[in-house]
DNA sequence: ATAAAATGAGATAAAATTGTCTCAAAATAG
DNA sequence: CTATTTTGAGACAATTTTATCTCATTTTAT
């Protein structure tokens, strides 16, 4: 990628973002229906990324760079473990959209180096939910590989439900939060 | 559609399940992509179903119908919410591809009998939440709508993580309904 | 304000998917 | 067992999507 203006590099991510939005969306959009939903004509689309892949690899480094970034800035290792999480489902749920792209697509067999960066972010969560059981405020007979899961779906429910307009942006991180930690919390 | 001998219909069911099933994990799967999951020619396919929109609108009749079914079965209007809601998850969690389709297929404008018949579905699941919030078992500061997200999302994470072999099958009901219940229900 | 760059609509080409068909082999029915 | 039906591989046709290109218009940079 070339050294571009300001301008070009936000229009790019704009895109970035919107196709990120439409495919959690409706995976099989078209990149004529990707297009319309960034409000920019064909010919631009295929001006910014060649090729449908290169979008799709561009959006996921983008969301593993975004969400690498929410994490680092989470503390995950820092306060109760309850609390740790909770910051990071707050943090995440704009996000929904980017989270929901990392797990879904295929492509991690054809970019290897990919996988490597995937496994820095779920490490920290891994650590955090193991951290959690060992202080006693997560179950232990639940897996940590469920609590995982829980995770990434509640996420994407809250997600959702912002883009559905069903329930309030500000409202979203408190209701994933209590619905995903109710489930997963030892009863004090 | 003909009356058909019953190894047909067992064989037309077996590809509907089967493209249940890979469209849930790969919504983008191509109907090549399909006959090879379920272990048959494309030309049969075909012969089954007449077009990809034939084969999509048909799974949608079956999961609709499936899911009514675990629907009436599941005396959702006896004992309390909670346990009626339990009983409902641990039902549904083998047809979550089918759940997940029902969720994602963007076809109900053009199908308006669909409409019609997916709200009887929903209709008695938001009626149990309903009388929850009523008997004072399910919590009344958390909208009806987003515990339903919540079931929805839960349930094709318990499907998805059984398919995933990260957790055993007859796990994935008492992880589901922990997991959701400890979310939505009043502390007592 | 002007020159340069970027853009979108739409036409066109290439590639992929959907859909159709043939025929030898496999499966089923009786 | 035999006759009939069904099937799958693969060739081919039709349609859709992806990708390329042109050019007048719009936007941006200076």
């Amino acid at each position: 990628m070339d050294t571009d203006s300001p301008l070009k590099d936000e229009r790019r991510l704009h895109i970035l973002d919107a196709a990120s939005e439409l495919l959690a969306i409706r995976p099989t959009a078209s990149l004529a229906d990707i297009a319309q939903h960034a409000h920019i004509g064909k010919a631009t689309l295929h001006r910014y990324f060649s090729t449908r892949e290169a979008l799709l690899i561009e959006l996921a480094y983008r969301a593993l760079n975004l969400v690498s970034d929410v994490i680092a800035t989470c503390r995950l290792d820092q306060d109760p473990a309850p609390v740790a999480l909770g910051r990071l489902a707050e943090a995440l749920v704009p996000h929904g959209d980017k989270w929901y792209f990392l797990l879904n697509e295929h492509f991690w067999d054809v970019h290897p180096d990919l996988i490597q960066a995937e496994e820095t972010v779920q490490a920290p969560i891994l650590a955090l939910i193991e951290r959690g059981q060992a202080e006693g405020t997560f179950r232990r007979d639940i897996s940590p590989t469920w609590m995982i899961y829980m995770l990434d779906f509640t996420l994407f429910a809250a997600w959702q439900a912002i883009f559905d307009g069903t329930i309030a942006r500000r409202d979203a991180p408190r209701l994933m939060i209590e619905g995903l930690l109710g489930g997963i919390m030892t009863k004090t």
